[in-house]
DNA sequence: ACCTGAACACCGTTCAAGT
DNA sequence: ACCTGAACACCGTTCAAGT
């Protein structure tokens, strides 16, 4: 980290105990410590979870691996490329519970799937919004140079483009640019989940108890904007 | 900052020239330098212009500053605080557009001007994604604990409040609870600004021309959302 | 093939000493 | 009262040398 003051001025930490080698160890490659690469990422994510993705050091990683500073650099040629993979891990999990939140939903409604997807999104974000502001905000790694991320990203754009045009195609949308509705939604929750992630919710009244419910309001309050109205009262 | 990749390995500035402190200093304070703090303040107003919050460094702006590393603690206990200054300024820029754009706005349509304050935040978001991203993201200065900030941007709330409550009660709502219709309203916005910053907008499919357009048609999209609706064709 | 450990150029922050 | 300049503990990254 580069501002100390979070951290005691003791830098000494506890002697790091040597990873178990030997023990089990399910993989084939040959290796010193293990699939180091795998670990590498599981501590950047651990520290993501920690202290936001700034807080990721690569130093720190490869401590937490029981390595030499140098050696995360065999695997990954940069800090952001550390970054990029466990984006890409957030990533993969958060399509995983997105695709099986709508594999609960009602098959014959779509504006209800639709309305699932915002849900699930808002759900997980918040659930894991240190997670999510990683795969959220470039800055910690180039969205477009990552493949794996891109193609999850994509999957998911084409879910909701895919759930969106089934509910115009069966006549439950009132509105007519069916990529305006689609941008409008999805500015709607990351601005929904980026404001709690952000802090902005007291300052809006909103207090933690009641936010998931305020989610859940919000895009019932869209959804019910772009319905199509069969009668006024 | 942190990541050498971006500057080339030859470090050596070019000779700082020191800033000609007889010529034009209109403060009546005695100094050194010129206003340090104002210049600080200035030099990382244009270092997250440049690269984004984390790349402002107390060093860089104590070199264009010229002076030396130890000089800024002299004004702000920490880079932290430096940053608070930054958005403080940042801040009052925003809140003057604002208000500035709903003095143009027509007087007699509540709703109108709920709009308007929605275009002018989406305008000036999208111009200064930087700046914008200073008073957004905690993370970059403590925003609860900077009265300027707080004050300035409980101003652009209450604005908003009383112009969403005058629409009310001139019937233009359709939508009961406000807090919702505001919550949601904000989250739109905020939203759709950091897919701006966060260069989300090339996957869905909005170029950098049509972004503009864009962000007036979802506004418009929401307003019709939350329109008290007066006939079904 | 993978890791160590020293090195380099950067940070934020502190503090005695200068003016 | 304000600034300098050295110092300290951190970074990211490189690279010879070890196993």
């Amino acid at each position: 980290m580069r501002r100390p003051a979070k951290s005691p001025p003791a830098g000494g930490r506890p002697a790091k105990p040597r990873p178990s080698i030997a023990a089990r160890a399910p993989a084939a490659k040959p290796y010193h410590h293990g699939d180091l690469r795998r670990v590498l990422i599981d501590a950047a994510m651990q520290l993501v979870g920690e202290g936001g993705p700034e807080a990721v050091s690569v130093r720190e990683a490869a401590r937490r691996a029981g390595v030499s500073p140098g050696a995360p650099f065999r695997h990954f040629p940069s800090r952001d490329a550390l970054m990029n993979a466990a984006a890409e891990e957030a990533q993969r999990r958060f399509r995983a519970e997105i695709e099986a939140a709508l594999a609960d939903a009602p098959p014959g409604d779509p504006l209800g799937r639709f309305r699932c997807l915002g849900i699930a999104y808002l759900r997980w974000a918040m659930k894991n919004p240190t997670h999510f502001e990683i795969i959220s905000s470039r800055r910690f790694f180039d969205h477009d140079r990552s493949a794996g991320v891109s193609s999850d990203n994509a999957e998911l754009i084409g879910l909701t483009e895919r759930t969106l045009a089934e509910a115009f195609a069966a006549g439950q949308l009132g509105a007519r640019d069916l990529k305006q509705v689609q941008i409008a939604g999805r500015a709607l929750v990351y601005g929904f989940a980026r404001m709690h992630i952000d802090g902005h919710m007291p300052r809006w009244g909103v207090g933690e108890a009641e936010v998931e419910r305020m989610a859940a309001d919000v895009v019932d309050l869209f959804i019910a904007g772009i319905k199509r109205r069969t009668s006024q009262f």
